[in-house]
RNA sequence: CGGGCUGUAGUGUAACGGUAGCACGAGUCCUUUGGGAGGAUUUAGUUCCGGUCCGAAUCCGGACAGCCCGACCA
């Protein structure tokens, strides 16, 4: 008999002693970042810029990572998508299937100054790996799933399923910018789904829909579902999210009403227009592209030959949709929408931990003491035990830092057995009772 | 990829073609401790290659890098 082990993928660990971790927050804004986002996120140390548009995630900023992705895998869960993993490194034959290996590196070696999807770019989207000239850094894995659904899908009993992945992608941005907001190499969540008919792809993609709203909402951001363009093998409209902020490079027209929206790249609306759908008034706003759906139809079945037999016996493509969803743009976007002139302001969801408790000087042994009692009652914690930090430096470190509580310990407090608490963003704090810390806290 | 701007200690900034300086950070010591505290002391730098010049951080050329605008962005 087997013990009963619980899952441990995901385990994030709950706290986090500041004199342990060798991240430090800077005074300046770095010299070359305009965004908000980056020069916060930088000076908070939560990312670190490698290259352009290649950035680390520190500690705390790959804490608020897993924050997202946990949410993500909660509602992916709820509609039935199941998480895998799947390489980086992306075959040539997977592309050839599809004729985008041609498409996106062919034109390069046939023209260096090829029309690609009718357009005047003359630069690839993705990264060949040399020396293995028959790679590429996968930006997106609609071939290789595919080709593995071809594997194990054969009869309608098979038939509908969903599978995601939170990945590393890659994209060749001619011009990285804005932070975390375009990046070069950057997590995403992506979804495929596998249907059987066209009614079902639709059932489920309204399903991902509602699954969107509630990560984008419960991630603490408003993401208006926007009609754009078609994708490169369907006619179909695809769908995308906006999270409205002037950084953003996107540009939609959004109704000011019931916020009906479609991208400008392909929309007929006009600014100051009517809305079709209640009359309201149009008006063109710059977004954040934060998640995007595509209804794939058959596209890639057919490029793969993935098919199932029905009830009756006849063999169908399958239908297939994809589903994606940028966590750094998402991470990105909260701090370009939740910040004040002192830093960051986390929604609690996403927050690196729900507790910043600081032991001002002489309170070491009572700063322990309640670092223990809260981490105990399964409360996430960052305890800023530095004890050669002044008050003003820790209280300076706490509001860039953005945790949505802030506990003070010091003598002041302790001599009314107390602690002073204090939400991120407000000004008004209040002494709670050391006994009744943890209760305030569930 | 086109255009513009910029590259100076870990970070942010000064320096006419003539001694690379300041602040923060970091180290040591002392004093401090409710909003990046003070004193003493130490540490560390001109992106790279070439050119002009008696002499280059500074001028010129090139490379590389970063940012911004545009183009691009399943």
């Amino acid at each position: 008999m087997r013990h009963y082990s619980p899952s441990r993928e995901f385990v994030i660990i709950k706290v986090m002693k500041l004199s342990q971790l060798f991240t430090k927050t800077t005074r300046e804004n770095p010299k070359d970042e305009t965004s908000v986002n980056a020069q916060l996120l930088e000076r908070g140390g939560f990312i670190y810029k490698n290259s352009a548009g290649i950035y680390t995630f520190l500690p705390l900023g790959w804490r608020v990572m897993q924050k997202i992705a946990g949410i993500i895998r909660e509602e992916m869960a709820k509609i039935g998508g199941i998480e895998m993993f799947m390489p980086a490194l992306v075959e040539k034959k997977y592309l050839d299937a599809t004729g985008r290996w041609e498409v996106e590196v062919g034109f390069k070696i046939a023209n260096d100054h090829a029309v690609r999807r009718g357009s005047t770019s003359t630069r690839l989207s993705l990264y060949e790996v040399e020396p293995l000239s028959n790679f590429v850094l996968g930006w997106t894995h609609e071939e290789v799933l595919t080709a593995i659904a071809s594997r194990f899908v054969s009869s309608y009993k098979d038939l509908p399923f969903a599978a995601y992945q939170i990945q590393t992608k890659f994209r060749n941005e001619p011009r990285a910018k804005s932070g975390l907001l375009r990046g070069r190499e950057f997590m995403m969540k992506d979804l495929y789904s596998f249907h059987a008919s066209e009614d079902d792809l639709w059932r489920y993609y309204e399903d991902v829909k509602g699954a969107y709203h509630k990560i984008f909402h419960r991630c603490g951001l408003k993401a208006i579902y926007t009609i754009a363009a078609g994708g490169t093998f369907t006619a179909e409209n695809t769908h995308e999210f906006q999270v409205l902020a002037d950084i953003g490079e996107d540009t939609i027209f959004i109704c000011d009403k019931c916020e009906y929206a479609e991208n400008k790249e392909i929309s007929k609306l006009m600014n100051n227009g009517q809305c079709p759908k209640c009359k309201g008034k149009i008006v063109e706003r710059k977004s954040i592209e934060v998640g995007n759906t595509f209804p794939l139809g058959d596209k890639y079945s057919k490029a793969f030959d993935l098919k199932f037999v029905d009830e009756k016996g006849e063999s169908h493509l399958v239908i297939m949709g994809s589903y994606g969803i940028g966590l750094g743009r998402v991470m990105g976007a909260l701090v370009e929408i939740h910040h004040d002139d002192e830093g960051i302001i986390w929604p609690e969801a996403v927050a690196p931990f729900k507790v910043h408790l600081l032991a001002l000087e002489g309170t070491e042994k009572s700063g322990d003491e309640i670092y223990e009692k809260v981490l105990h009652s399964g409360i996430e914690v960052l305890y800023d035990d530095r004890m050669d930090k002044s008050a003003g430096e820790k209280f300076t470190d706490a509001d860039l830092i953005g945790c949505q509580l802030r506990f003070v310990v010091s003598e002041k407090t302790l001599q009314k057995k107390s602690v002073e608490v204090k939400r991120r963003g407000e000004k008004d704090a209040k002494l709670i009772e050391l006994d009744n810390i943890v209760d305030i806290l569930l």
